[in-house]
DNA sequence: GAATCATATCTTGTATACAAGTTCATTCTA
DNA sequence: TAGAATGAACTTGTATACAAGATATGATTC
């Protein structure tokens, strides 16, 4: 981008102005350094869901503010939106903890997808877009190599997140998986805590092909207790609440 | 609440202390009149949603500040709740605007019910529980008596939403209501728009009344069909555009 | 007269000082 | 020594001054 530009001084005080194609910008602007507060949202997010950032710690203002050199006011912004999201929970006076992981939250969502995601494929199955197929199944083979490569839950799992909402996006539902995206602070930590077993992943791309199938074909009725059982099957808290006691909401 | 309080002056200078059942509190939490975020929050949402604050209205925090009597900074938290749920819209350095009404969210809204009733009707066919049954009655018997002395849509409405809400609450999903609710801003105001007729409204109360006879004789099969047409039966955005075009989200 | 520029006046965004509540360790007192 | 009182050191909450962008209007310049 080329920058033509006019230093004018007015008053001998004012401060002078740039001229970006015709358009009157302050100097200021060009020296901004700085992480906006969308990217430090990003960022705090991104470790809240790994789990670098654990259940139960403290994130105070102060912190955050020295670490990203920016004053209180934009970071308390940023951890009110985080609060509204459920990735923080903020005890006025007190502090801001990473809010532990509610299972019932879990559960809840789980449910669900599980009744949308049966509605929705049962509502593509016989007219399935060409297109669609052809995204579905690069994903099933993505899914396949990343099982025999031994690439790690990780990578299967956002694969599985594209593959359904893919979904959504066929049967024009995009917005209802933005919806969903909302609340799974809970349900994405909880799977990640999961460290599926390749086995396990095996069978889950398996179940994918075969709700794929279903769909192509038109059998509503087999989708319908195919997507049932895809979804519960991994749920298996009793061995959470063992191993991730101090994780978990009381 | 009685108050036993101490006076004690330290340093000349620092302000004292007051005493309630032990636990010590500041002077001056007392003196604090003040209309909470919390309040001035529910007041600005019900001023929104009954359309007061017409759609494409601007609240400047300046505004909102004097009204309130409370500096900008809590005003402005208040605002970024009420822009993340969607009941404005926040443009940087220009201003904040009541949110038009956005009919693709309401259309999304109505089919997530649709689904999602469905599936928690069929779950409470056969097995439902005998003070759920009470309730729906009773609340039945209100819709009866507001559509007979013509109370309104206003009144009819929220009974409309009692009786939904207790379906979920009875099969355990009050959780996915709430969900719902932080999405019905649009949906609220666009059922508003509509100002229903009388007819409509006994049609609608007639067939709350079958949903809840189906259910109690285990009729899945008609509890599908009904449902679907009870939440789309509404839905007429070619009037609402003619006649409040400029409420309407482009 | 038309286009550009300057400025006043609006808006929200940010930094900062201070208020207020919590917690904990220390001090004082009985 | 036990227990209450006190203060220091945290935390977040609020008020406020100022920065920065948007916008409309009037001045200047050609």
């Amino acid at each position: 981008m080329i920058i033509e530009y006019a230093l004018i001084f007015v008053n001998e005080i004012r401060i002078s102005f740039l001229y970006n194609g015709g358009r009157r910008i302050p100097y200021r602007k060009l020296v901004y350094s700085m992480t906006s507060k969308k990217e430090i949202m990003a960022y705090l997010k991104q470790e809240i869901l790994s789990l670098e950032l654990k259940p139960g710690a403290m994130i105070s203002e102060t912190a955050l503010s020295e670490r990203f050199q920016l004053s209180r006011t934009p970071i308390r912004d940023v951890l009110k939106q985080l609060a509204l999201e459920q990735y923080v929970d903020i005890y006025p006076k007190k502090g801001n903890l990473v809010s532990y992981i509610d299972l019932e939250s879990v559960e809840q969502i789980i449910y669900l997808r599980n009744v949308l995601e049966k509605e929705i494929m049962k509502s593509l199955a016989g007219n399935f877009p060409l297109k669609g197929l052809h995204m579905l199944k690069d994903n099933l083979a993505q899914q396949q190599r990343c099982i025999e490569q031994e690439e790690g839950a990780e990578v299967f799992l956002q694969l599985d997140d594209q593959f359904h909402r893919t979904m959504f996006g066929l049967a024009g539902r995009e917005f209802l998986w933005g919806v969903l995206q909302q609340f799974n602070v809970h349900y994405i930590r909880y799977r990640k805590l999961h460290m599926l077993k390749d086995e396990k992943l095996a069978a889950i791309r398996q179940e994918h092909q075969q709700l794929l199938d279903y769909i192509v074909q038109g059998d509503t009725a087999r989708i319908d207790e195919l997507v049932h059982h895809h979804l519960r099957a991994d749920i298996d808290s009793k061995n959470l609440q063992e191993h991730f006691a101090t994780y978990i909401k009381k």
